[in-house]
DNA sequence: CCGGCGACTTGAACAATGTGCAAGTCCTTT
DNA sequence: AAAGGACTTGCACATTGTTCAAGTCGCCGG
């Protein structure tokens, strides 16, 4: 019977729980190991460094994404479709954002993903160097969107953890935030009305807001200058 | 004559002077101190922790940004000036982009930046949340496009750094990324042609031609549903 | 069946870094 | 000149990435 021995896979999907659970500065290489109950060090035999690590799990979190039959639907469906798993992918885990912004990604998943959203574009009507333009304004306006998931998931993060410290920090930057924003008016505006609470509660529209936005201008480059 | 003694400020800009150089990774008190020429921990006189003292440098360089004059440009101007500062802003300050995902972010000189971008949004016909969601449509594309930029910079300062080793690493993984691109149809052509090169040099293109639909896709939506 | 080899794990150790603390040093105020 | 506050310093500690030499385990050739 062969030992029972950690595995990449293993590995690496234990790092995207944690990362999860704890984001990218909770990840360590003592606490990986203990939630795979073995020595920190064990890891370094399968995975070469933290950021290879990342990598490794940036890559297995992209390989969650189902891409669009594009005999099936046309390219704004599939566009739509593929860029809000992809928002949503990245509220799942926030980390990924600032693993983007980071270090510079690539893997099997991702080339695959990439490669079907050049084809999306393809099919709208965008040729070469344009496909590659529609398709990179798609994904770094999800990507900015879900910076802000992340930084807000991090924060959260923060004040579930240390119980009472954390807490008055954050009343007193979210004070000092409400004291600047009271001396602009736009911003106070939408401090004072009753709809306060509802913006903070709904990036998602605005995400959507955006996107159909960014699609209609797309569409409208592809009819100005039809098929070349 | 009073001793020379450390501001604030004048460590914020410090502060700001070594992310430019060395990136947020690269921040680290003793250094700042160093080039300070005082004690690494005389820093945590003025300011709470590393944390906040990124807040303070965040702020500092959202300074840096002129407000386009609406009175005397069209909101469409605009917008499209401010889009650019603040990309530009990104890239002189790559750091920005991570620190953005990871802390949620305030401060005096945004709050007068996010005021001015609703004002621009408001003027073009957009009414209260909408307002909202047309400025963070186009701030969320910006900062996408300098996530990528973000990464290829602190990409070439580890290159930079380490002499020998990290070019291995690069070269390495250069190998690697463009093995798995040469599966697939679309990525391998970027690969091929020669245009690849073209395509490595322009992201400030791509940056152009996506806030151009975003802003023309805004537009229409106007149009669309004329100010209520 | 056994000896060794290669796959894998471990624990100790080191360097880098954020930060608290007690003791200093310097200027201003009375 | 004495006192008190503003600021600085050096030391110390905890946390974390990573290396390394020494283990342990199971298989395979004899």
């Amino acid at each position: 019977m062969p030992r029972d021995t950690l595995t990449r896979d293993q590995i690496v999907r234990t790092a995207v729980e944690l990362l999860d659970a704890e984001g990218l500065e909770g990840l360590n290489m003592r606490a990986l190991g203990k939630r795979l109950d073995s020595a920190a060090t064990a890891v370094y035999w399968h995975v070469k460094n933290k950021d290879n690590l990342v990598l490794l799990a940036t890559d297995q979190v992209w390989g969650e994404l189902k891409l669009p039959d594009l005999d099936a639907v046309d390219w704004r469906t599939a566009a739509t479709g593929m860029a809000i798993d992809l928002y949503e992918m990245f509220t799942r885990h926030p980390w990924l954002v600032q693993a983007f912004a980071a270090h510079v990604l690539y893997g099997e998943s991702k080339a695959r993903h990439d490669d079907h959203s050049l084809a999306v574009y393809e099919a709208a009507g965008f040729a070469g160097a344009q496909a590659d333009q529609a398709a990179s304004a798609v994904f770094t306006y999800v990507l900015g969107n879900a910076a802000g998931a992340a930084a807000t998931a991090s924060l959260a993060r923060k004040l579930a953890r240390d119980d009472t410290t954390a807490e008055e920090q954050f009343q007193d930057a979210m004070a000092k935030a409400q004291e600047i924003a009271m001396r602009y008016p736009r911003l106070r505006a939408r401090l004072d009305t009753s709809a306060a609470a509802s913006y903070a509660a709904a990036p998602d529209k605005a995400f959507e807001f955006g996107l159909q936005a960014l699609l209609d201008g797309l569409e409208q480059q592809i009819a100005g200058q039809p098929a070349g």
